[in-house]
DNA sequence: CTATATATTTAGGCAACCCTAAATTAATGC
DNA sequence: GCATTAATTTAGGGTTGCCTAAATATATAG
């Protein structure tokens, strides 16, 4: 079987049994991959003649420890691809996805992590799932969660937070590094003004920032 | 035939015409791309009746304008990505050239433009050979080349630049950012301190910067 | 517990691409 | 110009990964 096509089966199986809590049956492969029953039986057959599946005829397909570990690789290029290509070079999502499911077969392990440290080791996907840690990333303790961020556009008047991830094309990141919103970077709401528009201070300056930017950076909020 | 495999074929063809100047001999083909002979054969048969290609027996096959249009978008996909890989991610020139071979088959048109604009529209592949513009590049006078770029470490005392393009992790850009260094942002070389320091003045600050780093921010010189 | 409906596998086949060995064409040296 | 050599194509075959139709196993409903 070609190395393309392994990766594929082995993905989609992950995402199956995870959302199954339970065997990934055939029918459920072929129809996330898009092909035929008995393409996905035949496929599954010669799989399971390496080492990283389990296949049992009628019941359905898991993956073997080895399987997982390799899954969980393909994913974690997956969603490195695809956060680059929507929150560095600001692709579409839809597009990002499908050129990141067939990148992620070319792509090698030493270059996903360069990749992985450009952007700062990200651990949110756009797609909104987590992104596992790699080799490059720093091990220490995995700090807040990215489901603990609030857009800034929620913060109340007075409130103070950290910014943590901004979700805009790099030109408008560009823009707002150069007025002092970058990641890291502590912010407090001032003012709200109407139509969503915030006032916040930054580095001891004051910056009025709209609705459609705020609600694209993340922050960690520290109350008033 | 699979679209990669066409786009394979059509990108040698173009580097053999272009060497040769004259028409690409199957077994030239077959040398390039590691196949035998008859298979190349077999494959230019086919795709002579697309409209790619002019194919004689025991002659050659030359490229039509539709292939050589074709065979020349594939090529700029190719040596964006090679260069973002190498330029951008520093990763090993031969990996890089054999993944953005490979990538360059998925990655779309829209996409490819993003990533040459994020990067400047770069003029010049890391291989040596020059990028042809694409409908993102500006098409007026076109500006300082890629190449005419220098290390920031390169600069003399009291010489002046713009900074252009920094290689580095996100997390030191973000900390460069919060001290101005940022694109399109110009400097100043004050003094040059021991073992390759620098000390530069940016929007009326002054700030120190290492050897490391500096040898990573390419800036556009203006003299003294 | 059977009859029917559904899910899955088996059987048989096909297209894309590649291969080696043999035949053919073109080039080269007297 | 003809024999030898080199390049190229033709013939015949193999593998991979997919398909449809038929057979079989499992689930469901009276
Ligand atoms: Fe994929
Ligand atoms: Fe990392
Ligand atoms: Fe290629
Ligand atoms: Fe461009």
């Amino acid at each position: 079987m070609s190395n393309e096509r392994i990766e594929e089966y082995l993905e989609t199986i992950l995402y199956i049994t995870k959302k199954n809590h339970g065997p990934a049956r055939t029918s459920q492969i072929a129809e996330e991959l898009k092909l035929s029953a008995p393409s996905v039986t035949e496929m599954v057959q010669k799989l399971s003649e390496s080492e990283y599946i389990e296949y049992t005829p009628y019941y359905g397909v898991t993956l073997t420890e080895k399987g997982c570990t390799e899954a969980l690789r393909i994913k974690r290029r997956h969603q490195l691809l695809e956060t680059f290509l929507v929150d560095v070079l600001g692709a579409d999502p839809v597009i990002a996805h499908k050129e990141a499911c067939e990148m992620e077969h070319s792509i090698s392990e030493s270059t996903i992590e360069k990749m992985c440290a450009f952007m700062g080791h990200p651990d949110i996907c756009p797609d909104g799932n987590p992104i596992g840690q790699g080799e490059c990333c720093p091990t220490g303790p995995p700090g807040a969660s990215y489901r603990d961020y609030v857009p800034l556009s929620e913060l109340k008047e007075g409130e103070q937070g950290t910014i943590k991830v901004i979700s805009l094309t790099s030109e408008i990141k560009d823009r707002l590094s150069s007025i002092g919103l970058i990641p890291d970077q502590d912010v407090r709401v001032k003012r709200k003004l109407g139509k969503g528009t915030l006032s916040i201070t930054t580095m001891g300056t004051e910056v009025a920032v709209g609705n459609d930017i705020a609600r694209k950076i993340m922050v960690q909020s520290r109350g008033v």
